[in-house]
DNA sequence: GGGAATGCATGCAGAAAAGCAATTATTGCA
DNA sequence: TGCAATAATTGCTTTTCTGCATGCATTCCC
């Protein structure tokens, strides 16, 4: 209802989701790949370290939020990413209760290693597609991800009403 | 080398392999929650039951092979499965050696779960594409889902000298 | 027929993830 | 000032995921 297209037609097609379900199967299975064969980090942390390089200032409670999991497991997420060099905890100066977490150098350098696996790994199906395809999946990827990132600031994911929290 | 595009343009652009990437990390963000909040399946049993559901013969050396882990790990997913009601184990006729692992009905109805709670949230950000952006991406991301299905079979997965084992 | 290879399972072990309850420190508000 | 709410952590428990080595049954091939 809130979204980009006029109220005679509210509802994306089911056609269109199909498209994107059966995609988003295929690129969780590049994604996993990627991941298996690195250097041990996993989906939830390597989940961490995007959240970190997207956002300014991230909290334990706003990764909490993100990933959807108890703020305990956040802190032994985080636990598990100081241990290994990828993130740096930091004290908030605002608000002596907060703790900002931040990416370290490993954690940037280790995400550059997952995102080159990752690449290379979809350039091999990129490969199998003509130009055609390809620049209209860009196009459509590009406003996709848009629509995404707008609904994936820790300000909307998990609370907003929007995406109900458990009615499935 | 091996795709449909011409020798004289043998590589996928950089920034098409980028949005690719980005609306990876999206698609994996929609994909992880709409796990978390549903009954206790995980992602590794989540993609076991999708290659259950695409495949009409699957092994447990298929499995180890398309989630890229150890056959025991793949013993091990299934007993778990198997203890869940999700798959049945079927020793094979041709081969006695081999069990053929299949979508019990319960383990149907849980992906039907699943992939409601996904298309929900695919949807939503559907919803906020224009009508022009979403048809492209329709037809964009079936070509996609095809470039990757081709090399998603168990035959190709995990031994293809076009995704090599371990270079990165 | 007999050894090699294949497919799967089991014993063993470690790491990761996740939740709940309880605690501490800090902040906000009446 | 004092009490409630918030942010993060810690102790504890359970489940899952993963690999390696080993063993068992079956199949393949010389």
């Amino acid at each position: 209802m809130n979204g980009r297209r006029p109220a005679w037609n509210a509802t994306p097609p089911d056609d269109a989701v199909d498209a994107l379900l059966v995609a988003s199967r295929a690129l969780v299975s590049v994604a996993a790949r990627s991941l298996a064969g690195d250097e041990e980090i996993t989906l939830p942390q390597f989940r961490t370290l995007v959240l970190l390089a997207g956002e300014v200032r991230v909290t334990v409670t706003d990764i909490a939020h993100a990933l959807d999991i108890h703020p305990s497991s956040a802190t032994r997420l985080c636990d598990r990413l100081v241990r290994k060099g990828l993130i740096e905890r930091i004290a908030s100066q605002d608000d002596r209760r907060v703790v900002e977490v931040h990416l370290a150098p490993g954690g940037r350098a280790a995400m550059e290693r997952v995102t080159v696996r990752r690449r290379r790994d979809l350039a091999t199906i990129a490969d199998r597609m003509t130009d055609d395809e390809l620049a209209g999946a860009v196009k459509a990827l590009h406003a996709f991800a848009d629509a995404a990132g707008a609904l994936a600031t820790p300000d909307l994911w998990g609370w907003d009403p929007r995406l109900p929290e458990d009615s499935g």
